[in-house]
RNA sequence: GGCCCCAUCGUCUAGAGGCCUAGGACACUAGCUUUUCACGCUAGUAACACGGGUUCAAAUCCCGUUGGGGUCACCA
């Protein structure tokens, strides 16, 4: 049988990494056995603006390569892929359950359903009211239903059994049908609830793996008996730890995003989202780390996000760390996911990241920092051959200081006219003893120099240095400063290299004059 | 509260009765390297929740306790 798997996001807005696994998971278990994975959209309690919540979905999809064989965009064979457009399926679905006897209709009103659960709470079995409708006679039903009473379809659970599963993540589960409450399907209004919807879904799209969060472990003893009722074969199931938070017990959300600022363990992230999203001209308010699309805008590489998603709650052996999307399809199984819930991991991102930055060439790096430098205004829409040079320069001599593609905006200094100085480096480096008078001695010798390259200043600062009888360090440490106003950063050579001499000589000048000053 | 799930270093995990003096990674600490920063290298700190069984032998199996989580909607 050909294995075919789903995620089914409602259109919310944005891509939930905590989801993001989950569909990872679907979708490497698909690819890994030649199968398929459907995107279905969960829509039936959207009205308005679907397209434009669905997008940031579809986009991290994109974005992390992640296709879909069937779906929103790609269509396929057994569309529609919106719930909201699948109707007359479970209409059919529940007329048929009806008048098999399989589900009654309750006139119950909802102010009598929630005082029977409240009464029936306590001992956890099913409420003594719960099917009072079902008592009503053929000729009473009628009469309601002349008179308009709403009512709502119910699943008649076949209460004298159990009702077991055996989960490929968790082994065997299993329920007392005797203490399940009858389940409504349908809304007065004739739409379907979550429970019902899924499993006509799912067996119309002949999905063989559920694969979903275990927060849907409960609500699996309900679809069971409903796949049964449907005399539809029940597919195989695996309940995904969630996602945590870090630093918590609980699954990451996105109502909790001020706590997060505040976290210790998300403040790798809250940093870089306060220096670089103001940069980029975006809101820090409405993007944050636990939307997808926060990593592809503060510049991280799909490799980087998917091995740390890959690796949180799975693991292939005991030493791999780094994986690629090849060795996650080829590796992937269900056997080897954790039980237990797992954090998300911030520091461990960062390196999966830093790991998989450090893979790409120099000029593939330098094309992912450039929509950063534009978005910024520190490079133009269209660069000149000498602004890809400097760039290119950049983050050659940069080398594995970028982890992040916007890391590229901390060096910014290199792309503008102005330095700023770091005060304390100032004074430290530059303002300091004889420095400002060795400065005003070697700016001739570097005005000098016929070549520019990083081997000819070198040389001339060592003999200069050799004849002051001084460390190296000591101009070396005040170029950087005077260069590029910034205490860290690449080896000094490449600084003035890349700032270039004329630059490096009007700011000596301009360095001497402030360090003398005051 | 009922039902269900879960439980190894701070974190992610390895471990399917003897390879466990519990391994790896991130983080942390120290040292080395070094012209800053970063990288790299070396070393170190650090865990089987608890209590009973079963067994010659238990982190691994069973039971219980405790703790954590999920779920009990005309949300998905």
């Amino acid at each position: 049988m050909k294995v075919r798997t789903r995620f089914a996001p409602s259109p919310t807005g944005y891509m939930h990494i905590g989801g993001m696994r989950t569909a990872l998971f679907n979708w490497l278990y698909a690819k890994k056995h030649g199968g398929q994975f459907i995107l279905r959209i969960d829509d039936t309690d959207q009205q308005r603006n679907i397209d434009d919540a669905l997008a940031p979905i579809l986009q991290a999809f994109r974005w992390l390569n992640l296709d879909w064989d069937e779906g929103p965009e790609v269509g396929g064979d057994y569309g529609p892929y919106f719930q909201s457009q699948r109707g007359d399926l479970y209409t059919a679905a529940a007329d048929r359950l009806l008048a098999e006897g399989k589900a009654y209709r309750c006139f119950d009103t909802p102010e009598e359903v929630q005082a029977d659960k409240e009464a029936a709470r306590e001992t956890g079995k099913p409420p003594e009211g719960m099917r009072r409708s079902l008592a009503l006679s053929e000729a009473e039903i009628q009469q309601k239903l002349d008179n308009s009473n709403p009512w709502v379809l119910r699943f008649k659970v076949p209460q004298d059994r159990k009702v077991e599963i055996e989960d490929e993540i968790r082994g065997h589960v299993e329920w007392d049908a005797a203490l399940m409450f009858d389940p409504n399907i349908m809304r007065s209004n004739g739409s379907p609830l979550y429970n019902f919807a899924t499993v006509v879904d799912d067996a119309q799209l002949d999905i063989t793996h559920v694969i979903r969060a275990e927060e849907h472990l409960t609500n699996t003893a309900v679809q069971v008996l409903l796949y049964e009722a449907l005399g539809e074969p029940v597919p195989a199931f695996a309940h995904i730890p969630f996602v945590m938070a870090p630093g918590t017990k609980k699954k990451i959300s996105k109502r909790e995003i001020d706590k997060y600022r505040k976290s210790p363990q998300f403040k790798i992230l809250f940093d870089l989202s306060n220096s670089v999203l103001p940069q980029i001209g975006l809101d820090e308010e409405t993007l944050n780390p636990v939307m997808v699309e926060f990593y592809e805008q503060t510049g991280f590489l799909p490799a980087g996000l998917l091995n740390s998603l890959g690796r949180t709650g799975w693991s292939f052996d005991e030493t791999t760390e780094f994986m690629s999307l090849e060795f996650l399809i080829e590796n992937f199984s269900l056997g080897r996911v954790v039980k237990a819930a797992a954090a998300f991991d911030p520091e461990k991102l960062m390196s999966y990241q830093a790991h998989w930055m450090n893979e790409l060439s120099a000029s593939e790096r330098a094309e992912r920092c450039t929509p950063f430098l534009q978005k910024a205004g520190l490079l133009s829409a269209e660069p000149s051959d000498a602004d890809r040079a400097k760039l290119a320069l950049v983050v050659e001599s940069l080398g594995d200081r970028i982890k992040v593609a916007s890391d590229i905006l901390t060096y910014g200094y290199f792309f503008k006219n102005e330095i700023e100085y770091d005060e304390k480096a100032f004074n430290k480096r530059v303002a300091k003893g004889n420095v400002p008078e060795l400065l005003i001695e070697f700016r001739p010798v570097l005005a000098e120099l016929a070549d520019w390259t990083l081997e000819s200043i070198e040389t001339a600062l060592q003999q200069f240095s050799e004849s002051k009888e001084i460390g190296t360090g000591l101009l070396i440490n005040a170029l950087r400063i005077v260069s590029t106003g910034s205490p860290a950063g690449p080896g000094v050579y490449d600084c003035l290299v890349i700032v270039g001499k004329e630059t490096v000589l009007t700011r000596i000048e301009t360095a001497i004059g402030k360090a003398t000053a005051g």
